[in-house]
RNA sequence: CGGGGUGUGGCGCAGUUGGUAGCGCGCGACGUUUGGGACGUCGAUGCCGCAGGUUCGAAUCCUGUCACUCCGACCA
């Protein structure tokens, strides 16, 4: 039926991918732009969200006995270059403190843009001996980088997200963690978010500044282009030596304990968006969305409709699902709509039919299949429901991965595919960072990482023809 | 840091050769509506980003400046 459009449409997602995302932040509510560049105000639907992923990864972290901690916001110059290649790193992207109220000051400070130095300061305080390891700690932050180029959640001069900084005793425990944390935010990824996401190390060139080795879980948007959506890194004991962190060992030795650090941002938002939304707006996974089930009355006016839909509501909240009831008095199309651009997965609709019928109708957001359920069976039609939802979400996306994935053999085959189209692509790769260069120049993809399931698609490098080390994963990434 | 764009009610925009600001949506009240973004009537909301300049007169012309935004190079 066509209606009178009342409020424009978002920007169609083949038309233009870019604008499409940026309205859809926006009309979904979920950030404001703020007076600073880059810096964005988290709106209440926004701030949900991440609450609920704070939630869930919090339990995680918690359960593989790890603590909160809160650090400093502030880094003094001299404790930000302790070690050379982190500053090197970071030095370009950080917001300095010059000025305490009226007076300089005698060293600048600069806003963390990572919280690595803070902890190993403190952690030369707390540990002397083996039996003060393992340190397990996180602290849930903002952080602050000077970025030239800003988008809300992909790229925010400040963001949120939650670093977690371990010490161990030995290197072999530290990898351990690293792997273990990369995959927690695998299997949070893929089992709440709905995101498939391929599990890899870095190249050096890609990794983290000061660590030993970057793990990371790379997922694919809509478009084809990759977001990196969590790192994990292993830091040995390089920055333990920097920041003289030692401790009393078994054999009475003094010894440098064996570091990690691991992430995850809001920026994982973005890819939440980028992954699930369509051209009707967001699509949220069930697990993390801050509404799962949103009621409509129809013909509210009618006797009993409201009344029904508030005890369903309260029926439901009751049983633990995340429930609204709206009964404002915009009209029903209007709602829809609304609660479509806002990615709520399930839609129950309540009229006098279906009360006459001891029924109501849900509809699906990912696909909008609609269901009559009886108003007995709600209760346990509901999760099923939410699965499906979460399960459709999740295969989707994986089907466009799978579409988007290519191989090449040589360096023409690739450049060709990188000319053409966004997706992966498998390629191997000899391990010399001029390959990836050229790579970069010439085709215009990074390495996004090395995965941990190879499989050999030449015995040369896609590049340079020597013997090839790793098949590498490629594309362009946000 | 380079290149583009935009700053006018809450939002989106229009504003001619310079003449003292308008439209749509939203917002408030009332009424009619209500299974895919309803309609009518009435109403409220403006230092035209900021600072200079030209002019009898500037949203409009000139200079400067600030901010946001998009595209590149750098990055979660």
């Amino acid at each position: 039926m066509a209606q009178k459009k009342m409020v424009e449409a978002i920007t169609s997602m083949n038309e233009d991918f870019t604008k499409w995302y940026t309205d859809i932040v926006k009309k979904a509510e979920l950030v404001d732009y703020s007076s600073v560049k880059g810096c964005m105000v988290l709106r209440p639907y926004g701030y949900a969200i991440w609450e609920n992923i704070q939630r869930i990864l919090d339990n995680q972290f918690k359960e593989t006995g790890h603590e909160n901690v809160a650090m400093p916001m502030f880094i003094p110059e001299s404790l930000l270059q302790k070690e050379k290649d982190h500053v090197e790193g970071f030095a370009p992207e950080v917001a300095w403190v010059t000025y305490g109220g009226s007076e300089k000051l005698q060293e600048r400070l600069c806003v963390r843009p990572t919280s690595e130095t803070l902890f190993c300061e403190h952690y030369a305080h707390v540990i002397n001996s083996y039996r003060d390891l393992p340190k397990l700690y996180n602290q849930w932050c903002s952080v602050v980088r000077w970025e030239k180029n800003t988008r809300p959640f992909l790229r925010n001069t400040e963001f949120w997200w939650q670093e977690g900084h371990t010490m161990h005793e030995t290197a072999q425990e530290a990898v351990e963690e690293t792997e273990r944390m990369l995959n927690i935010y695998a299997d949070f990824c893929e089992k709440q978010l709905a995101i498939p996401v391929i599990k890899g190390k870095k190249t050096d060139k890609e990794k983290f500044a000061g660590a030993e080795a970057t793990y990371s879980i790379e997922a694919m948007m809509h478009d084809g282009k990759a977001l990196q959506s969590a790192t994990s890194h292993y830091f040995g004991d390089g920055f333990a030596r920097a920041f003289d962190i030692t401790f009393t060992g078994r054999d009475n030795k003094l010894a440098y304990p064996h570091q990690t650090s691991w992430g995850i941002s809001t920026r994982i938002i973005g890819a939440i968006i980028m992954t699930h939304g369509d051209d009707n707006g967001l699509v949220l996974p069930p697990a993390i969305a801050p509404v799962q089930v949103v009621i409509i009355p129809i013909a509210q006016h009618k006797e009993g409709v409201l009344e029904k839909a508030a005890e369903l509501r309260d029926q439901l909240k009751k049983a633990g699902f995340r429930v609204k009831l709206d009964d404002s008095d915009n009209t029903p199309g209007w709602k829809f709509a609304e609660y479509e651009m806002k990615g709520v997965p399930l839609r129950l609709e309540i009229g006098p039919k279906d009360i006459e019928n001891g029924q109501c109708v849900l509809v699906r957001r990912d696909n909008r299949e609609k269901a009559f359920v009886s108003l007995d069976q709600l209760e346990s039609e509901l999760p099923k429901q939410l699965q499906a939802v979460h399960n459709g979400l999740y295969q989707r996306a994986l089907n466009n991965r799978t579409e988007k994935t290519y191989t090449a053999q040589t360096f023409e085959e690739l450049k060709q595919i990188a000319d053409e189209k966004n997706g992966f692509i498998e390629a191997m790769w000899c391990g010399d960072v001029a390959c990836e260069e050229k790579l970069k120049e010439e085709a215009g993809v990074t390495s996004r990482n090395m995965p941990f399931e190879q499989r050999e698609i030449s015995d040369k490098c896609v590049c340079c023809g020597k013997p090839a080390k790793k098949m590498v994963i490629w594309g362009k990434a946000y």
